[in-house]
RNA sequence: GGAGGGUUGCCCGAGUGGCCAAUGGGAGCAGACUGUAAAUCUGCCGGCGUACGCCUACGGUGGUUCGAAUCCACCACCCUCCA
């Protein structure tokens, strides 16, 4: 199947500079297509997943992808899609977000099975001399047309928040990187989100007035772009947030459990999309999955899928004990845990020591721990909201801790409600 | 520089001398239903105490008063209009 028809039927299909032209590259050769990404935190989140796959699937249809982290770029500051100006990163913390973001696609990728050239467009924008930028670059840009982009036009009209000449000159730069890349990679498209349109366009237009050739031809042909949607969940929230903030890729930031349930508690219709969107499951299967997800919904097939293909992705060493978690916590009996499953546990709830003396309360209120103040976890007792190690809990919270409550002599395994658990360790 | 309006709990927003820890909505938490879903309904939602209660809070600092989020003065910040 053609790329572009497989990222229709997924839904990822937003624009298309030249749908034709696309589609027949696309068809007929191997295309080499890059997807930027900023180096605005040391990790990529959620959100960023779509992108990285987009990648992937140049790849899996036999095309050449190029990640270009924006060393050079990121030290500018893209205007697109933000309503203020942006505090400028330190030389030294860009360059360090660049190495480790690079290395999260890396892996993400060779995960899927894809090998993608990695590049930080540092490479030729932190060597530009400012004479000859402006002479061979800016002579194409009419800046009538520049203040009409969206992305300008937003931060014009809002009063409180103009936008530095730093940031207006943004758009030249990732049009040149398209250039670059063309020239050194033979690079003909450009991938991204849907806030990158305006860039995308800028930087084909450029590769049209530099590279077309007196006899009118192109050196690797024209030049195309595709976006993909701005992920939304079905409440039109933003996608990759929770209570506890954004869902990061990496492990520090956002446990592997943590992960694995953030997409477990999909929304049933949202489980479905982003099982099209973020998972390279095929036409076929994805309607017998679906059907099957509509018939017995509280099987919670289509989140269990999807959180095991993600987290394979973004987490294969630790999926095997993810989903062992998982099953101790919301299959069976916690009392039934062996020691084994205990320590995996450990590794993936919040823990925190507890001396083998303790009440229930220091078992249950403070740092790090399932509640904040004595009241407030007083208040869920008589609400019967908390489970210590099996047993719902309905004592005096100043009273010692039963000795049942230990497990294995060891931990005590508490929820909060439904699905908040915790595990404290004997001191 | 002048005139006026504002600043309330996580957010929005009522409240103009005691009945105010402060109406209401949102968020959050728990419970019921169910499926680790959504919607709905119920309860909780400053801290400490099992409760009567105590403490801390309505931009800041002083003051008036038996008593202030509410009145007065000064300060800070924000907004609108006029120059």
């Amino acid at each position: 199947m053609n790329l572009l028809d497989d990222l229709r039927w997924r839904g990822l299909l937003h624009q298309v500079t030249d749908a034709d032209l696309a589609h027949k590259a696309l068809q007929d050769q191997k295309v080499t297509a890059y997807i930027g990404f900023d180096p605005t935190a040391a990790s990529l989140h959620v959100g960023s997943l779509l992108q990285i796959l987009l990648l992937a699937r140049l790849g899996r249809a036999g095309h050449q992808p190029i990640a270009v982290v924006g060393g050079g770029t990121g030290r500018i500051g893209d205007p697109s899609g933000k309503s203020a100006e942006r505090k400028l990163l330190s030389d030294a913390d860009v360059a360090a977000n660049v190495a480790s973001i690079h290395a999260q696609i890396g892996f993400v990728l060779q995960n899927a099975g894809v090998e993608a050239k990695r590049i930080d467009n540092a490479e030729w924008l932190c060597s530009q001399d400012l004479i000859g930028f402006l002479r061979d670059i800016g002579k194409h840009f009419s800046v009538n047309a520049m203040i009409a982009r969206d992305s300008v036009k937003n931060r014009l009209e809002a009063r409180e928040q103009g936008i530095s000449y730093t940031e207006f000159s943004y758009m030249l730069l990732q049009a040149f990187d398209f250039v670059e890349l063309y020239r050194r990679h033979g690079c003909m498209a450009q991938f991204g989100g849907s806030d990158q349109w305006g860039n995308i366009v800028s930087g084909i237009d450029l590769v049209e007035r530099l590279e077309r050739r007196a006899d009118g031809t192109l050196p690797h042909g024209p030049a195309f772009g595709v976006t993909v949607p701005l992920v939304t969940t079905k409440s039109g929230q933003k996608f990759g947030k929770t209570e506890a903030g954004a869902v990061w890729l990496d492990a520090q930031l956002t446990s592997p459990y943590q992960f694995y349930q953030f997409w477990m508690n999909s929304d049933d219709d949202d489980a479905l999309r982003y099982l099209a969107y973020f998972t390279f499951i095929n036409q076929t299967d994805f309607a017998a999955l679906k059907a099957a997800h509509l018939e017995a919904p509280h099987l919670r097939q289509a989140q269990r899928q999807l959180a095991d293909e993600v987290t394979a992705l973004v987490h294969p060493m630790q999926l095997q004990s993810v989903q062992a978690a998982t099953k101790v916590l919301f299959g069976g009996n916690p009392l039934d845990a062996d020691v084994t499953t205990l320590e995996v546990l450990c590794g993936e709830l919040p823990t925190a020591p507890l001396p083998a003396d303790a009440t229930v309360e220091q078992l249950l209120v403070g740092e790090g721990r399932p509640f904040a103040s004595n009241g407030e976890a007083r208040r869920a007792v008589a609400q019967n909201g908390v489970t210590i190690s099996g047993q719902k809990f309905s004592g005096d919270v100043r009273a010692p801790l039963p000795a049942e409550a230990w497990l294995h002599g060891r931990y005590v395994l508490v929820r909060k409600g439904k699905k908040d658990w915790f595990l404290a360790v004997r001191a």
